[in-house]
RNA sequence: GCCGGUGUGGUGGAAUGGCAGACGCGACGGACUCAAAAUCCGUUGGUAGCGAUACCGUGUGGGUUCAAGUCCCACCACCGGCACCA
C-alpha cells in the first residue's frame, strides 16, 4: 500500500468528527476512564512541539482504553484569561475577547491536525460567561464559608508599570515584563484560606498515585513543622510570644528578635528610648526589594537594631535578655518573633557574632564558639537545669510539658504555606462578585444574577495607582446593596488566572449544564480523574489550588471524593536540537505545523512518543524523526506481504510477545519501548517475508493508538473491515505462547561469561549442568578444578564457580 | 544551605540483581541505478590479533554478592524545586 499521509489524515479526521467517534457516552453503567491533560493557554504563538508530547501520551492511553471497552472521557478546553492576551489587546487595540477567539481557533485546528481523540462536544473556555458563572459561584461558596477574606498585605509593586504583580510575575526581584525594580507595598487584597486545608493537603497525598517528586514538592511547599509557642514576659508588661521548633534549647536563648513589621513596636513606642533608630530601620527594611533581601541572606550579613527600654525574661530561668528588630525574622511566619539561640542556630549565631551577644551551649557535641551546632540526632542537653543529660528529642517533650503546666507555652504546628492572594488589578479575568456596602460590609452578588459579566471599558490598562481598569467605570462601581438596597460599590478586582483552572476538570463531566457546575450524577460517575498528566511547573500552584478547591467542594457535598486526581504523571520538556530550551531568541524552535506538513501527524505522534523516557527532557532530532517515518513506510509496504488467514508459525510467539509488551508499556507510560517492540516485530515479519491478514489486523490495532490515521486506512482499505479501527477490540495475547520452546542460556564460569547454550524451556537443572560440563568449550575450563558452587537461573543463566 | 533527580557507545536511549548497549539515528561496506535520492542487505562499544579469542568497559573511589548499570557507603558533575520559614 502506498502511504499518502496527506490524503489519509484529513480523511480520517473528518470521519471521526462527523461520526462523533470519540464522544464520551452518558451511559453511567459502563466502566469509565477519565484521562486528563492540562488545557493550554491559547497564546498568540500557536502550538509548541512540547504540547503534543503530553497530549499524545494520554491520547495513546485513551485510545487503548477505548479499544479495551472503557467509556473514555478525554476532553480539551482553553484556559484563556490572562496577561499576555490582555497585553496584546492593549498594544493592538483589539478586544481581548477577539484575541482569544483568534488564538483558540488556531490552537484548535492545530490540535485537530494531530488526530487527538478529544471529545470536542465538551470543549470549554474559561472566558465563556456560561463557564465563569460557575467560577464565580464557587468563589461565593468560599466567601460564604469564611474562606475568602479581604486583608491588607504586602504585595509586589512594579515601580515602572505602577501595578501589582503576582509572585510568579517577579523574576529575580525584578518585573518579568519590563525588568524594573519591584518593591513591597501594602495593599488590600482578597485572599483564599488555603491554609485551613494545609494538613489535609499533606495527609491525603497518601490516597493518590502521584509520582514521588510531585508528592515531595507539595509536602515541602506546604512545609509543616512541629514545635512550641513560648510566652516571654517583658519589662513592658506585655507578653511576647515566639514560635520555635527547638523548645529544648530554651536555656540557651540569650536574646529575642522580632520582625520590623511586628505590631508590638507601635504599642511600645513611648517606652522605647531609641525609637528614631528603630523607625529608621523599619523604613529601610520596607524599602528593600526582594532581590536585595535575598542577596543579603546569601551573604548571611545580618542587620538589626536593639530595642532599648524594653527587655524580656526567659521563662525557664527568669534571666533578663535584650530584644532586637531584624529583617531576618519574617512577620508572615510563626508569630513574627523568635527566641534566639546562637549556639544552635546558624542565623542566630551570625547575628550574635555581629552584635557581640553571648553564646551559651545547651546541647553538647560541637564547638559553639566556632560555629552553631545544629545536629539534633546525637546531642545531650547541658547547662539546662532539669533537662541536663536528656537527649534532644526527650528534652523537647519535657520542656513542652513544663511550659504547658506553667502556662508559659504549648505545643504548636506551623506551615510555610500562605493564603492565596486572589485579586488582580486587571481587566481580563473573572470579576469578583462582591459588593461593598457602608452599612452591611462585603455582600455577595445574588447567585441568581450570576454570571457577573465583564463590562466594556474604554481602556484595558491599569490605573495610575495600580487600580483595576474596572475602577474607572462609574457605571460598574456604583450599585445598590443587595441586602439593604442602599448605595454601594462593586469590587473592581478580577480573579487570577488560576481560578478557572482550579475546577475545569469538573465541568468536562457535564460541560453544557446551565443549572449546576455539573450534575451530581455526572460528577459521581466520572470523578476522580483516573490519570492526569501535566508539567512539573504546576506542582505547587495549579495542582495544589485545584486539590484545595476539590476538597472544599467535597466538604460542600458537591463531590464524593476528597481528591480530584487518582494518578498524576509528568512529562519532560522537548528541547531544541542543540539541547537547549526552545526559544525564539535561541533560534531553535520547531514548529509542529511544519513537521506535520513534511512527515504527517502519525510520524509526529510516533516520534514524540519514541523520543525517549517520557519523564525526562529530550532534544528534538530532525534525523530521529526520519526513523519513525521509515517505520510507517515499512508498515504500509508490509501490507502487500499479507495473504491468507490464520497464524504464521515462525511469527506466532513474536506476535503474542509484542501484544503483551505494547499492552503493558502503554499502561506504564513506556510508549518508547512499546514502539521499539513494534519495530522489532516488523523486522521479523520482513525476515519471514510473509504474514497473514489476521496478523496484519492484529498489528494494525496495536499501531492504532500511536498512528491512528494509517491504522484506519489499513483497517478499511486493506483489511476491508467495517467501523473504525480506533473502536475495534484491542488484541489479546496468550501468556503460554509468549514463551519460546527453546531458550538461549548464558554460561558463566566464576561469574564470567564464557558462551551460551540452547535448552528446552522445561529443561531441569541437572540436565542443563550435565550438558554444560559435557560441552568442551566449558569442560576445559572446569577440568582439574574443584566445583565450589553451581547456580542455575531458569531460562537465563548457568554459573559454575570453580577453585 | 535544604529537598529531589540524573550520569550508559559517535548520538537519542534499552536493560524484574542474571548474556550491558534492545529499538532508532549516524557512520562504514554492498545491491539496485547512467548517476543521485529513495529502498533493500550486511557491519558497527574500545584495545590487541588474519583468526578463534583475550583483556577493558555503565561519572569517581570503596563495599556486599556466585553475579552489580541496578543494592550499600563516600565523593564528583550537571539539572530541577525551595530558600533568613526560627
Amino acid at each position: 500500500m502506498k502511504y499518502d499521509f496527506k490524503a489519509i489524515e484529513g480523511k480520517w479526521q473528518k470521519a471521526w468528527e462527523e461520526k462523533g467517534a470519540f464522544h464520551a457516552k452518558n451511559d453511567y453503567t459502563l466502566p469509565k476512564f477519565y484521562a486528563l491533560v492540562e488545557f493550554p493557554y491559547p497564546s498568540g504563538q500557536g502550538l509548541h512541539v512540547g504540547h503534543p508530547r503530553s497530549y499524545t501520551a494520554l491520547d495513546v492511553v485513551s485510545r487503548k482504553k477505548r479499544m479495551q471497552g472503557y467509556n473514555v472521557l478525554y476532553p480539551m478546553g482553553w484556559d484563556a484569561f490572562g496577561l499576555p492576551t490582555e497585553n496584546f489587546a492593549i498594544k493592538n487595540k483589539i478586544h481581548p475577547k477577539i484575541v482569544t477567539e483568534n488564538n483558540v481557533a488556531r490552537f484548535k485546528s492545530q490540535l485537530m491536525s494531530l488526530g487527538l481523540s478529544f471529545d470536542w462536544s465538551r470543549e470549554i473556555n474559561t472566558t465563556d460567561e456560561g463557564y465563569y458563572k460557575w467560577t464565580q459561584w464557587i468563589f461565593l461558596q468560599l466567601f460564604k464559608k469564611g474562606l475568602a477574606y479581604k486583608s491588607k498585605m504586602a504585595v509586589n509593586w512594579c515601580t515602572s508599570c505602577k501595578c501589582v504583580l503576582a509572585n510568579e510575575e517577579v523574576v529575580n526581584g525584578v518585573c518579568e515584563r519590563c525588568g524594573s525594580e519591584v518593591v513591597r507595598r501594602e495593599k488590600s487584597q482578597w485572599m483564599l484560606k488555603i491554609t485551613a486545608y494545609a494538613q489535609r493537603l499533606i495527609d491525603d497525598l497518601q490516597l493518590v498515585d502521584f509520582i514521588d517528586r510531585v508528592k515531595v514538592q507539595q509536602t515541602n511547599w506546604i512545609g509543616r513543622s512541629e514545635g512550641a509557642e513560648v510566652d516571654f514576659d517583658t519589662t513592658a508588661g506585655d507578653i511576647l510570644t515566639v514560635y520555635t521548633t527547638r523548645p529544648d534549647t530554651l536555656f540557651g536563648a540569650t536574646y529575642m528578635v522580632i520582625s520590623p513589621e511586628h505590631p508590638i513596636i507601635e504599642k511600645w513606642a513611648d517606652k522605647i528610648s531609641n525609637m528614631d533608630e528603630v523607625k529608621a530601620y523599619q523604613v529601610e527594611a520596607s524599602k528593600k526589594s526582594d532581590f536585595e533581601r535575598t542577596e543579603l541572606a546569601d551573604k548571611k550579613e545580618k542587620t538589626g537594631v536593639e530595642i532599648k527600654g524594653v527587655r524580656a525574661y526567659n521563662p525557664v530561668n527568669g534571666k533578663e535578655i535584650p530584644i532586637f528588630i531584624s529583617d531576618y525574622v519574617l512577620i508572615t511566619y510563626g508569630t513574627g518573633a523568635i527566641m534566639a539561640v546562637p549556639a544552635h542556630d546558624t542565623r542566630d549565631w551570625d547575628f550574635a557574632k555581629k552584635f557581640n551577644l553571648p553564646i551559651i551551649e545547651v546541647v553538647a557535641g560541637g564547638n559553639v564558639q566556632e560555629e552553631a551546632f545544629t545536629d539534633v540526632a546525637t546531642g545531650i542537653m547541658v547547662n539546662s537545669d532539669f533537662l541536663n543529660g536528656l537527649e534532644v528529642a526527650d528534652a523537647k517533650v519535657k520542656i513542652t510539658e513544663f511550659l504547658t503546666e506553667n502556662n508559659k507555652g504549648h505545643k504548636k504546628v506551623n506551615f510555610k504555606l500562605r493564603d492565596w492572594v486572589f485579586s488582580r488589578q486587571r481587566y481580563w479575568g473573572e470579576p469578583i462578585p462582591l459588593i461593598n456596602c457602608e452599612k452591611c460590609g462585603w455582600v455577595a452578588v445574588p447567585e441568581e444574577s450570576l454570571p457577573l459579566t465583564l463590562p466594556e471599558v474604554p481602556s484595558y490598562e491599569p490605573g495610575a495607582d495600580g487600580e483595576s481598569p474596572l475602577a474607572s467605570l462609574d457605571s460598574w462601581v456604583k450599585c445598590t446593596c443587595p441586602q439593604c438596597g442602599g448605595p454601594a460599590e462593586r469590587e473592581t478586582d478580577t480573579m487570577p488566572q488560576w481560578a478557572g483552572s482550579s475546577w475545569y476538570f469538573l465541568r468536562y463531566c457535564d460541560a453544557n449544564n446551565p443549572d449546576a457546575l455539573a450534575s451530581k450524577e455526572a460528577l459521581d460517575y466520572w470523578m476522580p480523574v483516573d490519570w492526569y498528566n501535566g508539567g512539573m511547573e504546576h506542582t505547587t500552584l495549579h495542582l495544589l489550588y485545584s486539590r484545595f478547591w476539590s476538597k472544599f467542594l467535597y466538604d460542600e457535598g458537591i463531590l464524593s471524593n476528597p481528591e480530584p486526581y487518582a494518578k498524576r504523571t509528568s512529562h519532560g520538556m522537548i528541547l531544541g536540537e542543540n539541547g537547549e530550551k526552545m526559544s525564539k531568541s535561541r533560534g531553535n524552535v520547531v514548529n509542529p505545523d511544519d513537521i506535520i506538513n513534511e512527515y504527517g501527524a502519525d510520524t509526529m505522534r510516533l516520534y514524540e512518543m519514541f523520543i525517549g523516557d517520557f519523564e525526562k527532557a529530550a532534544p528534538w532530532s530532525s534525523q530521529g524523526i526520519k526513523g519513525c517515518k521509515r517505520f510507517l513506510d515499512r508498515f504500509s509496504a508490509m501490507c502487500d506481504l499479507a495473504k491468507g488467514n490464520g497464524v504464521t508459525e515462525c511469527l506466532e510467539s513474536s506476535f503474542h510477545k509484542t501484544i503483551k509488551k505494547v499492552t503493558e508499556d502503554i499502561d506504564n507510560l513506556k510508549a518508547n519501548t512499546a514502539i521499539a517492540a513494534m519495530m522489532a516485530l516488523i523486522n521479523e515479519v520482513y525476515d519471514a517475508g510473509t504474514l497473514t491478514m489476521d496478523e496484519l489486523a492484529t498489528f494494525t490495532r496495536l499501531l492504532c493508538p500511536f498512528a491512528p490515521h494509517l491504522a484506519e486506512e489499513v483497517w478499511s482499505e486493506v483489511l476491508h473491515m467495517d467501523g473504525f479501527c480506533s473502536l475495534a477490540q484491542w488484541p489479546e495475547y496468550d501468556e503460554s505462547k509468549t514463551v519460546d520452546a527453546t531458550i538461549e542460556v548464558a554460561v558463566q564460569i566464576c561469574g564470567k561469561l564464557k558462551g551460551t547454550m540452547n535448552f528446552a524451556a522445561d529443561a531441569d537443572k541437572d540436565t542443563m549442568l550435565a550438558a554444560v560440563k559435557a560441552d568442551e568449550r566449558f569442560a576445559k575450563l572446569i577440568d582439574g578444578k574443584t566445583i565450589v558452587k553451581e547456580i542455575v537461573v531458569p531460562g537465563r543463566l548457568i554459573n559454575i564457580v570453580v577453585k
